[in-house]
DNA sequence: CTCACATACTACGGTTGACGTTATATGGTG
DNA sequence: CACCATATAACGTCAACCGTAGTATGTGAG
């Protein structure tokens, strides 16, 4: 699972949000490193439906305008967790085999 | 940058190895989650080379087959070390999230 | 001797997922 | 009227990963 993906599962895990709504969340959450485009978006939002991560929470129609809320299916929530430890080990081996460097000196000279 | 990129630089932080040698590394760091196959592998770690992460330590030629060692590079060690840290960033906002989750009732019934 | 297996790299084709852009539609602002 | 923010849909493209097969050598089993 890649970056756009686990993040838009993130921003579904506290609350049904519509599409626009998971683009606002996800650039919080990752402090504006991840700005989703629609392409992107959408085509996330119709493959995690399908896979069955994802179920539409419901339709509003705002002046005109289609809301369709999505919220995290218990398949979705349990998957997210699982790649959230998967994350964190990764990180951890990449921060244990980093302090194993040779030559890592951490900005000292040798001294 | 996807897993199987993020582990093929982490199996590189501590020491330089050879294409196999980077294969079993990244079983052992991944706890046999990640397999490599040599179509990922070697895609890339011309990939990586091309872009300045890591590159060629030395050749040795062992009983007619060829080894190629690649070590990390300093702009490699420091991609490296960002990338975990969002890794730790992403991992705690999924669980942050998860926790706020409705009816999260871990297991209890409502009791 | 032959076959299978581990080591070690190369080459090719296919699929997935993210990306960028454009189009559609409406209300508010200048 | 033009422009911007909200909100979704529908393209085409590209990067990255995946699987398989091929080349080559040494070792151990049958």
């Amino acid at each position: 699972m890649q970056e756009p993906t686990f993040l838009i599962l993130t921003a579904l895990a506290a609350q049904p949000l519509h599409g626009y709504g998971v683009i606002q969340s996800v650039t919080d959450l990752s402090a504006g490193d991840v700005k989703l485009r629609p392409g992107t978006l959408y085509g996330a939002l119709d493959r995690l439906a399908e896979q069955g991560m994802i179920e539409v929470d419901r339709e509003e129609a705002i002046e005109g305008r289609l809301r369709r809320y999505y919220r995290l299916s218990e398949t979705g929530a349990t998957t997210l967790q699982e790649q959230a430890t998967r994350l964190h080990r990764n990180a951890a081996a990449a921060e244990s085999q980093l302090g194993k460097r040779p030559g890592f000196t951490l900005g000292l000279t040798g001294a």
